[in-house]
DNA sequence: TCTCACATGTAACCAGTTACATGATTAT
DNA sequence: ATAATCATGTAACTGGTTACATGTGAGA
């Protein structure tokens, strides 16, 4: 049992879907392509955490349904009890941030002006399924929480990331700004020098 | 050429050292083991892309110096200038909070303090060094930026990011908080069910 | 003596990506 | 025709982790 079964398992018991469907959901949760989603579906079938049954389509091509077991659940809620294990980002911006001194100042606000516009659309995208998909929680049993809870409190976390990142961008640009070469004469004449001060190796 | 490779080559940019060292360093910008670190450093000799001396110690066992050379420097500089790969971030708590709704809410007050304690340790050592760092860019091109500037957003970007999850969780928290059995009751007296719409799936 | 930090390396395995392969249905 | 979306699968490869292997020097 990696990771990635267990993301597929709490999206199904979300929402029993398909191969195809679910390649999309866990974009936002543990992305995984196809090729890696199929072959686990198979294996997680033949340990008897899911299920699957044919759909006949007519206007699309046929497709199986997976919906989670009773099992599979109680290994799910088992899973989730545990402490998580450390989150990994990788992100090739921050390598080229870090290393951003050695090109010329025009390549790294070109960069980062770039991941800003990114960030642009990605906030957007972001606030309009937050506000597109309004949900009422009437004939829910006050007493547990609704299966809407966890997408909804992750939307907004992406938000948030998301915000962040662009307030970061913003951060970084006013930065070469003020360090451009006449302000960092003024600075000197002025004696204002404390910018950059603060400056270390990680 | 992998990701790594010039994470490697970045970080030998800004100062030359050993594999172990690296293998810190690196923690911050692209985290991997040495046992993947070696073989890609000797790889990365023979393309010719850094040297390396070896420096004997009386106190600790020698180690081997790698330095970037020109040619690795260009090659670097190149892929700068590419646009970024997407960033990938990998968190087992997200797929634990997504099915949270699954377990008790104890359990998932707990895992989220749990975190909230994790984020509090982590801001405090992101700003020790952050204060404990401190630099004066005197003898620097005005031109040019400093490598001190890379290391220094990086540490901000890092710190931003703690402080926001730190607030997520408090926020998620106090949704809790908001949605137990009486205040869900007193809400449905007074009308007052706003707080669980945007809930969507995503 | 034994543990910890420093230091370097390889082997085996698991996770994840890219490429290969096929095919239905709809829209242009 | 032919491109796009939906749909499922396997093969080959690359990236990354865990485990194996060895050794130095300091301090408890």
């Amino acid at each position: 049992m990696n990771t990635l079964a267990y993301a597929i398992l709490s999206t199904l018991a979300n929402h029993p879907c398909s191969g195809y469907e679910l390649a999309e959901h866990l974009d936002a949760l543990w992305p995984a392509k196809h090729s890696q989603i199929y072959p686990l579906l198979k294996k997680l079938h033949q340990d008897g955490l899911l299920t699957f049954e044919h759909v006949m389509q007519t206007d699309k091509p046929n497709k199986k349904i997976f919906s989670i077991t009773e099992k599979g659940k109680k290994e799910l809620e088992n899973w989730i009890a545990e402490p998580p294990a450390i989150s990994v980002t990788r992100d090739e911006f921050f390598i080229k941030m870090y290393a951003s001194w050695l090109v010329n100042e025009e390549d790294t606000k070109k960069l980062i002006n770039e991941r800003l516009t990114e960030m642009e659309h990605k906030i957007a995208l972001r606030k309009a399924s937050l506000s597109k998909a309004e949900y009422k929680d009437g004939e829910q049993d006050p007493n547990k929480l609704s299966k809407h809870f966890g997408p909804y409190i992750l939307l907004n976390r992406k938000l948030r990331l998301e915000k962040e990142e662009f307030e970061w961008c913003k951060w970084v640009l006013t930065l070469l700004e003020k360090m451009s070469f006449n302000t960092l004469l003024f600075w000197f004449i002025s004696g204002k020098f404390s910018v950059i001060k603060e400056m270390a190796f990680i």
